[in-house]
DNA sequence: TGCGTATATAAGCATATAATTATATAATTG
DNA sequence: CAATTATATAATTATATGCTTATATACGCA
């Protein structure tokens, strides 16, 4: 069937949920499901310390759900669509509302990350 | 737009997913989506205290995801559909494994509460 | 190679969470 | 109305969580 919803186990939905319920991590979440953003993008965003970023970014990283690459000195995270909860997850973040402007308001105070 | 998907604010898709984060409530709330349920039986079926079972429904309760209907001595509690956050958490529980199976086994050992 | 920048990890601390036991409230029944 | 059953609340405790500061690692560049 190819308009069968797909099902995640109640344990992996919680650990994923638990996750999620955190408006530092949702938000991070939400944001990355529009585009890939570095570690510094977020302390930026967040004015939040960048140890308490990095560790949640690790939380998000540890369960799958995001992965990271290097580029240069910084490093950029996404979001795994190879994770098995990912069509879980994209259907709850498209519930959110839109991130554009963080990274609109980040560019225009020319602390957006390019390195291209 | 008939078609649109309704969207929950950060902060309160925070407070939605922090309590669904905890897998007594998860399944609670993926067993109410099926059918109401009385505060014995999932004392009977998580094979936990009494107080804490109240506890999670109290969580749930407080920000309106459930609501309780007393029959007799009996409490039920059901999904609050008129919940702002309903359809963002129907379609998260729909991503979930049946729950029948649970009712079913309740029915089966006589631990059905039944008030008509 | 040495310095600056970006990120990660470790340790410590304050608060939040979820369970338990004890007790209170409410309805049912004899 | 007293006893029983169902549920809620309160107090306590153990553990989890998220933040901070301090330190380590990795890369880029002069």
């Amino acid at each position: 069937m190819s308009n069968s919803i797909s099902t995640v186990e109640i344990d992996a939905a919680t650990k994923i949920l638990k996750l999620l319920g955190d408006k530092t991590r949702l938000t991070m979440m939400a944001m990355l499901s529009e585009d890939e953003c570095c570690v510094c993008e977020f302390v930026e965003l967040f004015q939040m310390s960048q140890p308490s970023i990095s560790q949640h970014l690790r939380k998000l990283k540890d369960i799958g759900l995001v992965e990271e690459n290097r580029k240069g000195q910084w490093i950029f995270y996404s979001i795994n669509t190879a994770h098995k909860g990912y069509p879980f997850v994209q259907s709850l973040l498209a519930h959110l509302p839109d991130q554009k402007g963080k990274l609109i308001e980040l560019e225009q105070r020319g602390l957006r990350v390019c390195c291209d």
